[in-house]
DNA sequence: AGCTCGACCTGCACGC
DNA sequence: TGCGTGCAGGTCGAGC
């Protein structure tokens, strides 16, 4: 279920462990995810130091002392699980991950040089792993095309206000497409525009203006914003939670105003309607046709 | 050029 | 209990 904050979480999970340890061994299971994995992806990572990690948009980026970058999206049910190997001193005391506990969806296996075990899990295989040069990473064909991250300084409304402009796609879909900002998800994109009272089918460029943002548009960007920035804050607590129980990230509860609500009354004081589900582009949309306009 | 939709997979919840 | 159906948090690329 990863989006965004989640992502984000596993990356904040994954760097007290990963970083400045050295890659003793790697198990891969298998020959690719939606895409085959890289040529010798196991000999290429073995031996490595972990140099840091950071995201972009949905994409943990993990690099590495050769010079690589490990680059992992997790899919629809993408999965690190942290463990204890036997003689380590690792995230998670007393959980350790034998050869008998490998699932059938345990498909990438990481073995630490400081004892610990990191396994990648994804029963949908819709994730993604490669291996490339640090120089390419502006270059790289899944990374090149990103839109501005969401949290980021270049996500504002005159932004919006120029890329929408003209633009007849539903407000779903823009939100969601990648090539003008990374990392909204089906969830996200829901709850801000029941924050922001706007609905899902309202065309894009109706909340543009050539003499500047709506304030329509800016109230979207503000609770984009809020909403993202409250999920990661959320996911950061509970990685804490998570950490004394077992190794597992990037799965958190929150709760939903408009996600997966359908039948609910709406929240909003004095609305009265009621949250609806609708498809669009294929996906669930959950919004109140009563207050979002 | 802009936009929608199918495809990639497995698992789960539901109704009959 | 078993089976069929529809649905799932993502995203690339074909085709209109």
């Amino acid at each position: 279920m990863p989006e965004l904050p989640e992502v984000e979480t596993v990356k904040n999970g994954l760097e007290p462990v990963m970083r400045g340890n050295r890659i003793k061994s790697v198990n891969v299971r298998r020959a690719g995810l939606r895409f085959p994995f890289p040529e010798n992806m196991a000999a290429r990572l073995t031996g490595n130091r972990v140099e840091g990690l950071k995201r972009r948009a949905k994409y943990i980026l993990i690099s590495l002392d050769s010079g690589e970058i490990l680059l992992v999206h997790l899919g629809m049910t993408g999965r690190f699980t942290i463990y204890n190997g036997e003689t380590g001193s690792g995230h998670v005391p007393g959980v350790f991950y034998h050869q008998s506990d490998i699932g059938a969806h345990d498909h990438v296996i990481f073995d630490m040089e400081g004892g610990e075990t990191i396994v990648y899990a994804d029963p949908r295989r819709f994730g993604i792993m490669d291996l490339f040069a640090q120089e390419e990473e502006l270059t790289h064909p899944l990374l090149a095309h990103l839109g501005v991250e969401p949290l980021g300084n270049a996500l504002t409304a005159d932004f919006l206000n120029e890329a929408w402009r003209g633009r007849k796609m539903p407000l779903k879909a823009a939100l969601l497409d990648q090539k003008t900002i990374a990392g909204l998800g089906n969830i996200y994109v829901c709850e801000a525009l029941y924050r922001a009272g706007l609905s899902p089918r309202r065309a894009a460029t109706t909340i543009t203006a050539k003499s500047g943002p709506t304030k329509r548009l800016e109230l979207l960007v503000r609770m984009v914003r809020d909403v993202i920035g409250e999920a990661i804050d959320a996911g950061g607590s509970s990685l804490r939670d998570y950490a004394h129980t077992d190794g597992e990230l990037g799965y958190f509860q929150h709760s939903f105003q408009a996600y997966d609500q359908e039948g609910n009354a709406c929240a909003k004081e004095g609305c009265g309607g009621t949250i609806n589900r609708i498809v669009q582009s294929g996906r669930s949309t959950f919004f109140c046709p009563t207050c979002q306009r």
